[in-house]
DNA sequence: CCGAATCCGGGACGATACTG
DNA sequence: CAGTATCGTCCCGGATTCGG
């Protein structure tokens, strides 16, 4: 394979109604970096720089976008604070909260079909934080 | 939207040797129409034009890219019957159908987060038959 | 520190035609 | 029916620079 384009959330197909939810949902979370921003908010809080040090290989750009568009959708909360310098947060509303079993889905799919992989979600949890 | 990108599972940064589960997970089930794809074997067996037209959207080529890369992981299986014309079935292995879970949870979460969606996952299964 | 804006190359993707 | 081949476009996304 080569890359992947964005698999991004975008309007995609936005022309069809969108009857179905599990392709309402992949709209939303279905980004390149999604997964694992929510992943990582999941554990808690963070701040910009913090989120794209844990995200080796997304650039600045791609973090920004993925952000906007998570924001947009409802899904992540950004608070800005006033300050020099300047600090942003960033956390999972309600409902971003509860892709929490989505994750969870994904992570105990991967335990178990994929090698060399961390031993469950608490721990992946752990290491995260 | 515009497009998206392909999200695909691609070899995504494989230089990390992958350790989180749910980056394992999203790097095979992450692509622009592997959802969806997924989700219509897990009603039944498909055939490949049959695949195409419950996909709007989806190109012939795309369907192509996207099924040999879930061939590849091990998620769907090809069976070719040697007749005239000729005919291909797709279906889920074993490792693919445990994705059932996944499916289902960002289901339920789209249908509780996103507007004019179907009631329920098995509504959606019966829906996709 | 947290971005936004710009430039630009490469590859994803659509369209079309062809084959077994 | 189920693809493969080829071509051209578009836009994703990396690098860099600038601003608050």
């Amino acid at each position: 394979m080569a890359k992947m384009g964005t698999a991004g959330s975008r309007k995609a197909r936005h022309q069809d109604p969108e009857h179905c939810p599990v392709e309402a949902a992949l709209n939303k979370i279905g980004g390149k970096w999604k997964g694992l921003i929510i992943l990582r908010l999941l554990v808690r809080t963070r701040r910009f720089n913090e989120l794209l040090r844990s995200l080796p290989g997304c650039t600045q750009r791609m973090l920004t976008n993925q952000l906007r568009e998570l924001e947009a959708d409802g899904i992540v909360h950004r608070e800005v604070y006033p300050e020099v310098p300047p600090r942003v947060e960033y956390s999972l509303t309600e409902t971003g909260r509860e892709l929490m079993p989505v994750i969870r889905a994904m992570c105990e799919w991967g335990q178990k079909h994929v090698q060399h992989v961390e031993p469950d979600f608490e721990t992946v949890l752990e290491n995260a934080a």
